[in-house]
RNA sequence: GGCCCGUUGGUCAAGCGGUCAAGACACCGGCCUCUCACGCCGGUAACGGGAGUUCGAUUCUCCCACGGGUCACCA
């Protein structure tokens, strides 16, 4: 993993490093950070230790490459600004060898080349006869860097546009293309490398076996395949992968992930919103390998390093972010945890986002542990919520503080009158003592009594013949209880709620 | 504009010359002795267009269209 210290972190970077940690470490291998600082002007302060953190609250750990301390491992440094001697070793040979050059046009000059070129309808760049320092004299060329002139070092290419190079990518599979004849940049006027020239001579020194990165690297490949050879070095694997998209409701296409547009495509959003890591990497994982899916439905409970990353298995054209797919998908993560853990979860999640709710969670963990229980563990777990910020919504009625009822919420079939009967009818029967099914044998004979039916297949086929049915009666409860139409099993909400909280919601309700 | 990559239902996708073209999400029905959720059953819905190769193309080739990427002393 290589990226900027540009102290934002995009899904796009989380989609790559799951790849690459992946891919090394299912196949033996050593996953490295390396820090690609070469461009100063994008150099955030403490970036490199944001891109660690982030990394690490995902279970993302290297084995090898920066960290925020420093380095470790044998083929430091790390960062690149502190590596410049393996290039220049490298420029050198490659001057000797008479495959670079230094070329002392200014800005304005190769912007001057690029209209030219636009109106000529030539192709841009710096190669062939645009490329005017290609074969200066050598001892002007060093007269001007002695008279303090100003110079980057070119690469030349001696490659023919004319021939196809044919390529195996790990999973785009067999490319073609032209090769390459750009005389690019490989060091700047200050001396630092460019990313192509970084790269190859990283990776080289690194013992880098295999390369993946996105496939906006791909129209850059001729050059890096050029400039592989022309070091003389073997050339690790390189793998292209697709990118993230996104569905723009205004122009209705699919588009890279904005930073400025889409606020899930910023790591902060998850961290915000309260999402699992697990629930983040799952839908990585499903849309990094496409069998990626039926592996966990066959492994509900298998961590996902158990499973088979493939690069083949990678899909080669862009994916689009689901936001209502990678919901479900965080359901299922959250309802295979414990209570303990959902616990666990929402607690970490409040105290940095909420703070009120943590303080009553706290409070009493027990309790907490107790509502969390609710309707989970069994076969059929409950998937309430995809993330913690929408727990305290599905559970505030166990706070007195954060309880409170709509009228709206009760039906409307049944006037206010009739609701409160019901009400006062029911807090002379209602019973701590009762089981599930004596609680609801009450709740049917309540409705009996009030002439609502209980028989709900009858009800069900011929509605209009009924005053209304068990439903109504024991939603009026419900709302009284937990100020909603929709609950948990209300038994068990009860029993948590304890005798008396009950019968003063049914009393003020 | 050049070059490169891509195009299967609303979305993610399987498929790798012969399939009634999987599966998942979403959506719509139905069932599950209170709601919701879960679960189960069922349903709607797809190979961008045109040539060619072939007994046969979603799969191979070419052309076109569309989408994406790139053409920096940024990565």
């Amino acid at each position: 993993m290589a990226p900027s210290p540009t102290g934002s972190m995009h899904i796009g970077n989380l989609y790559g490093a799951v790849s690459d940690e992946r891919i090394a470490h299912t196949s033996g291998g050593t996953f490295i950070l390396r820090i690609e600082d070469t461009d100063d002007k994008r150099k955030v302060e403490g970036g490199v230790e944001k891109i660690i953190k982030y990394f690490s609250r995902f279970g993302l750990e290297f084995d090898e490459g920066a960290t925020a301390e420093g380095d470790n491992g044998k083929y430091g440094p790390y960062r690149q600004r502190q590596r410049a001697k393996f290039y220049h070793i490298i420029a050198r040979k490659l001057v000797l060898d008479g495959r670079a050059y230094p070329c002392f046009c200014s800005e304005e000059d190769l912007k001057l080349a690029h209209e030219k070129q636009e109106s000529e309808k030539e192709n841009f760049g710096y190669y062939g006869k645009w490329a005017i320092h290609r074969d200066m004299d050598i001892d002007e060329a060093i007269e001007k860097i002695k008279n303090g002139e100003s110079f980057v070092l070119r690469f030349r290419s001696l490659g023919n546009p004319e021939k196809k190079i044919d390529f195996k990518d790990g999973i785009k599979g067999n490319l073609s293309f032209p090769e390459n004849n750009q005389d690019f940049v490989l060091l700047k006027s200050d001396g630092i490398p460019t990313y192509h020239f970084a790269h190859v001579v990283d990776d080289h020194f690194m013992r880098v076996t295999d390369v993946v990165r996105g496939e906006e690297w791909l129209s850059t490949l001729p050059w890096h395949v050029e400039l592989w050879s022309a070091c003389g070095f073997k050339r690790p694997r390189f793998s292209h992968t697709a990118q993230v998209l996104k569905f723009d409701e205004e122009t209705g296409a699919k588009r890279k992930m904005s930073k400025r547009k889409d606020p899930e495509s910023t790591l902060e959003f998850y961290f915000e919103k309260g999402y699992p890591a697990n629930s983040v990497l799952e839908y990585l994982m499903t849309l990094l390998n496409s069998n990626f899916e039926q592996w966990r439905s066959a492994n509900p409970m298998a961590s996902y390093k158990e499973f088979d990353f493939k690069t083949s298995k990678m899909g080669s054209s862009g994916a689009l972010f689901d936001l209502a797919k990678f919901n479900d998908v965080s359901k299922n993560v959250i309802a295979k945890m414990s209570a303990e853990e959902v616990l666990e979860g929402v607690l970490a999640w409040s105290k940095e986002y909420d703070n009120e709710f943590y303080t009553l969670l706290s409070k009493d963990k027990e309790y907490a542990k107790a509502f969390f229980s609710i309707g989970r563990g069994g076969k059929k777990p409950r998937k309430d919520f995809a993330c913690w910020s929408e727990v305290k919504d599905f559970v505030s009625y166990f706070y007195n503080e954060l309880f409170s009822v709509n009228e709206e919420e009760y039906p409307e079939k049944i006037s206010a009158d009739e609701r409160k009967k019901i009400l006062a009818e029911y807090i002379n029967v209602y019973s701590a003592e009762d089981d599930q099914n004596g609680w609801f044998e009450k709740v049917k004979a309540l409705s009996e009594s009030f002439g609502y039916t209980t028989d709900m297949k009858a009800y069900k086929q011929n509605p209009e013949s009924f005053k209304g049915s068990v439903t109504d009666v024991s939603t009026v409860i419900r709302v009284a209880i937990t100020g909603r139409q929709n609950s948990p099993d209300l038994f068990a909400i009860c029993s948590l709620l304890g005798y008396d909280t009950v019968i003063e919601r049914l009393k003020n309700a």
